[in-house]
Formats: structure tokens, sequence, C-alpha cells
RNA sequence: GCUCCCAUCGUCUAGGGGUCUAGGACACCGCCCUCUCACGGCGGAGACAGGGGUUCGAAUCCCCUUGGGAGUGCCA
């Protein structure tokens, strides 16, 4: 094995769906992986057994799949230093809990969650740090026979050394000193057999040789007391990269009351996976000057750790947005077809088997809407009325263009000339429309808009004469009658009023 | 409270002592294109948190203040 080798894992906590955050810092251990032909690991910390779930684990498995962050050693792909979830490892965790036991390093603490309570309250109440006093450090034997009698289980505490300092020497931070009499002596096997993270996180990234962590900065403050164990058990230390957070607008760390954060509910409302691959790499990191567009491969050659900037970032939905219109208008037209085919279906705009000539229409639509929509989830409401029977009607844009004066007679004047029309294509329906602005001595506008509110419901909508092409002479004309129709029922509902 | 991290336009950032009257992107505003909306093009407004140093010279280095973030769990 090379042991300069780079190995890097993203270790998320199966209790949720993959947020941004994690989905940000998930990417740039991918990144540098890839960037030092590295390897990328997957692990899973599920030693916290309230909260983890399976369908978590599904759902952030999922979304890296949807990222496109494939990793090399992990779930369903196994690899040399499984198992990749910690709820199997552990008999290490023991073993080396025991090893620490047996040097003097550990101890049992039969302490109740009631009494650390009141040693934290009272450290409070006299201004002193709210910090384990260690009075289980030195139990004599009777002590603990008393204690296992009342039925106490035990945890395992690490015997911090409080002497000196601990540095950090972090990628993107320098090098950061910490106080050791900062430190107590934390938990680092729970009453139910369980490790603790700063534990696991030890053991796990020694024994799968990981050469280089680089997780939220969130994890900084944390990182002493992991490398106490480190030290303690002889293990190498690694590099650190504590890549900064990930902020809401209003400044605090990003969650739920923000609006979507978790990549799942992204790749639903239509957000490519490139787009948001793209957005997070700049969430915190930046090549140059000028470019903001990149493809994966490009991120794989282009990223660096020492291009990682140390300031928190607020997350930025409106560049999102804008990002994802930029890679929607870059897909050909058959991969956006491919990729949105699935969605039409759902919507139940097309049915399960889509013929040649309807593959054409849709074809049609997404040629005409793709410059429109910042995401596929947009397609839904742009393109409706090219797939259902019914038109459904904004009411502002029925009362400002088609209850106006000279709606009705434009479009009863309009409805023979296309019925009349030839070859009814695109380029020769235009001229019916000048005709008719030159006659009237009107803007195009104002014989225009009436007939896109009539066909589409709207005031919005691609070019009129597309729109019309597409949705063919029969169902145009159709539209244009219901059209007439509702305005006069209008008008003769006025004369009643009145 | 204690410890640690951070500080350039509203947002993401470029900048690592002179080339900065601080550059780009998103958002915003105006104009152009134009059948609406988008796309595209052109232009505009908009920032070095404050105060001390160091230096011939500071957005860039140091200190303090202020502000923000994180940690301080038998969560990860």
């Amino acid at each position: 094995m090379d042991m300069n080798q780079v190995r890097v894992r993203f270790a998320p906590s199966p209790t949720g769906y993959l947020h941004v955050g994690g989905a940000r810092t998930a990417l740039f251990n991918y990144l540098y992986a890839k960037h030092h032909h590295g390897v990328f690991v997957l692990r899973i910390e599920d030693t916290d057994l309230a909260r983890s779930t399976e369908a978590s684990t599904r759902a952030i498995l999922d979304s890296m799949a949807y990222l496109g962050l494939d990793w090399d050693e992990g779930p369903e792909k196994g690899g040399d230093y499984g198992p990749y979830f910690q709820s199997q490892r552990l008999e290490l965790y023991k073993e080396y809990a025991e090893k620490l036991l047996s040097m003097g390093r550990a101890y049992e603490c039969y302490c109740t969650p009631e009494e650390l309570d009141q040693i934290r309250q009272e450290a409070a109440a006299q201004g002193r740090d709210p910090k384990y006093d260690g009075r289980c450090r030195n139990l004599t034997d009777t002590q603990r026979r008393e204690f296992v009698r009342q039925g106490r289980k035990p945890v395992i505490r690490f015997k911090a050394d409080f002497e000196g300092t601990t540095l950090v020497d972090d990628l993107i931070r320098g090098q950061v000193i910490f106080d050791n009499n900062q430190l107590d002596d934390f938990v680092i096997i729970k009453s139910d057999g369980m490790p603790t993270y700063n534990f696991a996180v030890v053991i796990d990234d020694a024994l799968m040789r990981i050469t280089h962590v680089i997780r939220g900065e969130d994890h900084l403050s944390n990182t002493p007391k992991q490398i106490q164990i480190y030290q303690a058990l002889g293990f190498a230390v690694p590099q650190f990269a504590h890549i900064p957070m990930i902020l809401g607008p209003d400044r605090t760390r990003l969650s739920k009351r923000h609006g979507a954060t978790s990549v799942g509910q992204f790749q639903e409302e239509g957000y490519l996976a490139e787009a948001m691959v793209n957005y997070l790499a700049l969430l915190g990191w930046a090549y140059d000057d000028s470019q903001t567009i990149f493809s994966k491969t490009e991120l794989i050659e282009k990223f660096s750790l020492s291009k990682v900037s140390k300031n928190p970032a607020v997350f930025d939905l409106a560049k999102l947005q804008w990002m994802n219109g930029v890679y929607i208008r870059e897909l050909s037209l058959d991969e956006l077809y491919q990729r949105t085919l699935p969605l039409f279906k759902s919507w139940g705009f097309v049915p399960q088997e889509v013929g040649s000539e309807l593959e054409a229409k849709v074809k049609s639509v997404l040629r005409v809407l793709q410059e429109r929509v910042k995401t596929l989830a947009d397609l839904k409401e742009a393109s409706c009325y090219f797939f259902q029977d019914e038109v459904r009607y904004d009411e502002k844009a029925v009362s400002k263009v088609l209850f106006k004066e000279g709606a009705a007679e434009i479009l009863s004047s309009l409805l023979p000339e296309l019925l009349a029309v030839k070859d009814y294509t695109q380029e020769n329906l235009e001229p019916v429309f000048h005709k008719a602005q030159e006659q009237r001595q009107c803007k195009l506008a104002d014989v225009i808009q009436p007939v896109r509110v009539a066909v589409t419901g709207t005031n919005v909508s691609p070019g009129i004469y597309d729109v019309l092409a597409i949705l063919g002479r029969a169902r145009a004309c159709q539209r244009i009658k219901d059209a007439l129709a509702l305005i006069k029922s209008r008008q003769e509902g006025q004369v009643h009023d009145g």
C-alpha cells in the first residue's frame, strides 16, 4: 500500500436527511480525494441508538448518489477497513477502551445523569467551568461494589491530561493552541456500551488510516480531546482541515427553519446535481476572481484546501437558482427530455408510454421553456396548458387583458384567419398577427396578449407563434372560442347587475 | 461564564505592503432587444467594522474594542 496515499472520509450520522452543510463537507472530501488520486471513504456514525434510523441512512446514500459523490469504500461497497457502520464496530471500541483502562488512561464512572447535572450546576453557581470533577477517578473496590449493587451501569471516562497545551495544526486555520486545563475527563463509552463520538471517531479514523480529516468548524473545539486519545493510544495524528460553517440568511447556523436545507428536497424541487455541486463548491471555496461555473472535472482539477475560506458562508438560494438555470440552459434538448420525462409522467401530463409524436411535442415544449425556468419543477406551472384540456385562467390576466375594450373583437376577427391558415406552422402564423395589427393601427401586443391569455390562461408565456403551433390549430381555436364565451357571459352578467 | 474560530459591496468572494480612485458573480436599479416573460447585451448604485500601532507606504502585518459563529452532553 502506498503510505502517502490520501485517505479522507465523510462520516454522517443517520439521524436525518443529508443537509447542504453535510453535502458540502462530503463534496470537499470527495474533491480532495479525487484531486490527489486518493480514497474517499463513507462511514456511517450510528452510535446514537435513539436517533439513528435506517431510513436516514438510505436517504443519505441516495442524496450522495444524486450528487454523484461516489465513495471508494463504505456501505454497499465494502473495502479493506470495514465494517463501515460504527454499530458494527463495537468490539473495536471495546478493545481500545479496555486498553486505555489497563494503561490507567481511563476509568469507570458511576455517576448518574442527575449527579452530573448537579456537578455542573454547582460549578456554574460558583463561577467555575462546568466540567466533570473526576470524583470517580480513584474509586475503591468497596465503593465500586456498592454502586454495582445499586444497579448502576458505569460509563468509561478518558483520563485527560490537564498539563500544558495541545496544538491543532489545521490546514485551513493554521496553528490553534488549546490549554489542556480546559479539558475534563470526558466519556468515551456510554453506559449502554456504545462509544461516544469523540472516541469512535478517533478509533475509526486511525484504523481506517485516514490521512486528512476534513470536517465542519464545529468540530474544531473537540479536536484537542481527540488528539489526546490519538496520543494515548500511540496512533498517528491525521492532518486536520476545519471548513467554515454554512449559515442561513439571518447568519445563524443553517437549519430547517431557513427553508429547504436537505439535499433530497432540492432534488425534488428540480435542481440539477451539477448545479448543486457547483454552488456548494463555491460556498467557502473560490478559484480566482473570474470563474464561477465549474464542471465536476474542473472542480477536481482545481480544488485545493489552501483556497478554502475561513469565514462562514450564507446560503444564497437566489444564486443557486440562477446557477440551476445556467445548467438547465446548457443541457441538450435530448438530455433535458430524458431528465424531465419522469416528471411529466408524475404530473399526469403524459401517459406512461410516450409515442414519437408526443415525444416531439414534449421536446417542442422544452425547447421554448428551457431558458425560462430556474428549476425542473418550474416546468409544471409553465407547461400545464400544453397538456391539460382545461385552461386555468389567471384572474388578473383575464380582467386585465381579456375583459379589456376591444379584446373580443380582436379574438373573433382572428379566429377565422387562424382557421384559414394553409399550413398551420409558426412561420405562417406570424403574418396573420401582423396583418391584424396593421388593419387596426394598434400595437402588436394589443392583438397578441388577448390570444395569449385565451390559449394559456396567463399573460406570461413563450412566444405566441410557438405556443399556437405547439398547441395545434384545433385546440388553440377552441380556446379562443372559450375565451369569447367567457367574455360574453361576463358582459351579460354586467347587464343583469346594472 | 469559559475556550476557540472569524471579520472586503445585501450575498458568495478576488485581494496575501505599493499595480486598489478595491476586481468578479448573484441579487437590485436603468437602458437596449422585444408580442408578455425569460435569455442576451450595455450601464449604474453598492464594501475594506472601529480605534491604535509597525512602515516611506496598509484592505493586506501586530494589538485592543466591537460584532458574528462554534464548542463547553452518556448528540454527532
